[in-house]
DNA sequence: ATATGATCATGC
DNA sequence: GCATGATCATAT
């Protein structure tokens, strides 16, 4: 496959992500060479990385944005044909060690999402991967409404874990945000301590944003243009 | 095991 | 129907 090169700023980005809506899936892989899957069971995060691909962010899996320098993350969202996220977003693992001195301004939570180049898909399962179209991608960073609700879930979670009750946490839990496992499989194991302070093992968890946060985001950027 | 990229699929 | 819990691939 080709290799495409970073963006210099943010509105090359934008330029580039906005140049692919309305292509189809194949579309875009055929230019960069890549082979589309027949379904999505093994490579669950391959339209991520062909986003990222043809729009040149760094490659591997380095802890850093898709776009060092210009400070942006970039995130599919699978959506339907009306507008609606179909799935939850993933957005990082959630520590459940090392919480001491952790508060939300300096947290991996909010440093991740304070700036995103989202790009929606028409993402419906009946549609054939080669098939699903871009919408219209957007450059997002929290308002103060927004930070104050992942703020409050985030503290919450955190405060649950910090307590050592993390196996009590489900994905109930949060308005916007919910923590969930985030792992190859149940036998996966990491760190954490119990509510006598005491470490066992337990299944790593990720923070997701729920679709009811991301429906929002869509819906902001349909109406004002 | 942890980071990256997420969606699958079953229970409710 | 859809959200929660479970899972898949790859790189380090």
């Amino acid at each position: 496959m080709a290799l495409t090169l970073p963006p210099n700023d943010e509105q090359e980005l934008l330029t580039r992500a906005q140049a692919l809506s309305g292509l189809t899936l194949g579309e875009i892989a055929r230019k960069a060479g890549i082979q589309v899957p027949k379904n999505l069971n093994k490579e669950k995060g391959w339209i991520g990385l062909l986003l990222e691909h043809v729009l040149g962010a760094s490659a591997g899996s380095k802890p850093e944005p898709d776009f060092p320098s210009l400070g942006i993350e970039l995130k599919s969202l699978p959506i339907n044909y009306s507008g609606k996220p179909l799935e939850t977003t993933f957005v990082c693992v959630a520590p459940l060690v090392g919480l001491t001195g952790v508060i939300w301004e300096n947290s991996h939570l909010k440093n991740k999402l304070a700036r995103v180049l989202w790009v929606p898909v028409i993402s419906e399962r009946e549609i054939p991967i080669a098939e699903r179209i871009v919408a219209t991608p957007f450059i997002w960073s929290p308002n103060i409404e927004e930070e104050q609700q992942l703020a409050q879930d985030w503290q919450e979670l955190t405060d649950m874990i910090v307590l050592g009750k993390v196996e009590q946490i489900t994905g109930k839990h949060g308005d916007i945000l919910q923590l969930r496992p985030k792992a190859a499989n149940s036998s996966v194991k990491t760190k954490a301590f119990n509510h006598k302070g005491e470490p066992f093992l337990t299944l790593p968890r990720g923070f997701y944003l729920k679709t009811v946060f991301t429906q929002r985001l869509i819906h902001q950027h349909l109406r004002v243009e």
